[in-house]
DNA sequence: CTTGGTGCAAAGGTTTTGCACGGGG
DNA sequence: CCCCGTGCAAAACCTTTGCACCAAG
């Protein structure tokens, strides 16, 4: 029998919005675990193909979103390409490659002076912003010199 | 005869970039004169067919993309939503309302001192930044009371 | 048991593209 | 005249959804 609870806060969380930690979810989760990515929701897809090779695209897109309404998965929009998502955790921002999309964190506290110069500008009750730097990789700065 | 020539640094621009000034992309730039618009390519498109009856969604989409690539228009990304175009103007950042949707600017001078802050905490060669905040619109925020 | 989750496949919405023709410069 | 731009329609892409069955709690 597999175990279902594992007493994180991850289960806690899912427990008390009334959501069941199924394998798929789980295995979606992990997926995410490792820190710096911000994978599609295809590339979530296709590695947890590899340990549920019958998960369907379907599950995974209601999973991620299901996951991103619990706190637990951020959606990210950045530029105009596709969706992607990252496990939420300690503060950060984006950085974005024009050149080849690559995504990568910025260590940062969010800057929350930027809300009050926003909020001084309009009449919007700001609660927040979405910041992601535009650049070169040091990839693609290399190639380009 | 139509005349093609307006001396604006418009045409200009088009020129240099060898790009043709034709009657859908004149139609299509002047829709988005009025300052304070971010329409997407479908409300492009239907204001624009008012003028030009049989012009097709494509040819929106195409010159909406060389527009921006000639930097006389911007393309917005904003949260999961539809693409949205303005015309390049003044510095100013857009508030997003997380309930309607509705875009707004809010003038502002660019925050250069946050790229300096990235640029500190990451190896990409950052060359600027996409902000947009999310908050309430004021009338998102009356009909929330 | 009950009810939310899953797999499958089809539909939906947005954006891009191939092609033959037309018009800008 | 040349060749970029257009209209049309199909395709491509990403994401959502309806449905019958399954499994978590």
């Amino acid at each position: 029998m597999i175990t279902i609870m594992d007493n994180t806060e991850t289960t806690e969380k899912t427990k008390s919005c009334d959501f069941r930690m199924t394998r798929q979810r789980r295995v979606i989760l992990a997926e995410l675990d490792s820190p710096g990515q911000h994978p599609t929701a295809d590339e979530v897809y296709s590695r947890v193909r590899k340990v549920l090779p019958n998960i369907s695209l379907g599950t995974v897109y209601r999973n991620l979103e299901i996951l991103s309404q619990t706190g637990m998965v951020k959606k990210l929009h950045i530029g105009s390409e596709q969706r992607r998502y990252e496990k939420n955790q300690k503060r950060h921002y984006h950085a974005h490659c024009v050149m080849c999309g690559r995504v990568s964190d910025i260590p940062s506290d969010p800057f929350g002076d930027i809300d009050k110069t926003a909020r001084e500008n309009s009449r919007f009750d700001i609660t927040g912003h979405e910041l992601v730097f535009e650049g070169l990789c040091p990839k693609c700065n290399d190639d380009n010199q």
